[in-house]
DNA sequence: GATCTAGGTTCGTTTGTTGAACTGACTCGA
DNA sequence: TCGAGTCAGTTCAACAAACGAACCTAGATC
């Protein structure tokens, strides 16, 4: 009687959802993202328990998104580093971000704003049709089946 | 000795997780954006303990993503709605359904896609900065304090 | 009066999170 | 050579959350 596990379930959402509904898991992205590499960095950054903080490293190296790599030999110590799949992840939190900073702060908004590094210009993440450029709506929305041809 | 929250940290990504943080929350939303209102609807969809389905949505409604409206008196009965904060989530599970299309499936791809209703075509979401249209760069952002005029 | 419907609640078991203490391999300074 | 420090973890007991199944309530229908 194991909690339910989403992972292979047909929708990307729900494979994400088994991914970031470990708790403490967006957060250790966070970090990743702001440059922590070092397990005793993440540790003292989000103050979490450290068992947990070793569970959530080895399942995000399992799935790909970090690689844990040796930066010392005598004795040998690791680092965690993002991969091609964890930095393309930075998109959902930058979603995460901005309906956060919309919706759970008072009418101040939160008090860090993401801003591009050389213009200091602040930087709105927004979701849009790639085809169109358009913000999504909902209720035009509907998802469908994929027609495969047959594989022969 | 309750799981640690983050519903009053300073960061949007963690308030943010720490809604969506408890499993099933995004599948719930997920079946209330394809259009499901009651219980047992949800219930069915997902296949989820009908006390964790109970706690989850008045939950949602607690924080303004859902609201409960009897849809019929003698004996009542109610429904669960979007609201126009729930509505706004979509952008989120947007970012979710890309990423997990991308990363989260095989060479094929996962067997759903969004279509825009009206002409069939297929839909992208994408994470853009709202300013330029570009997408995201992670190594050019900055995360910044915001500077508030003083109070008076 | 028995069964059905819809929206839940209750309960015992299992799994996950927490916080604190501990381990192991090695370095550094006295 | 002894003790303290560094770093990346592991271990453990107490508590919280998720699980599955059964039960409850109010009214409608057979």
């Amino acid at each position: 009687m194991r909690r339910t596990r989403f992972d292979d379930w047909p929708c990307p959402i729900a494979r994400t959802t088994d991914l970031i509904g470990d708790w403490w898991t967006p957060l250790v992205l966070r970090e990743a993202f702001s440059g922590r590499r070092r397990f005793d960095e993440f540790q003292e950054a989000l103050d979490l328990p450290r068992a947990v903080l070793a569970a959530r490293l080895k399942r995000l190296c399992d799935e790909g998104l970090l690689e844990r790599l040796a930066y010392q030999q005598a004795p040998v110590r690791y680092e965690y580093r993002l991969t091609e799949k964890g930095r393309a992840f930075w998109d959902v939190l930058a979603a995460m971000w901005r309906w956060g900073s919309d919706w759970l702060f008072d009418a101040d908004g939160p008090p860090v704003q993401l801003v591009d590094r050389a213009s200091g210009e602040r930087v709105l993440p927004r979701v849009v049709d790639e085809r169109t450029g358009a913000p999504l709506d909902v209720r035009t929305l509907r998802v469908s089946r994929v027609r495969r041809t047959p594989a022969g």
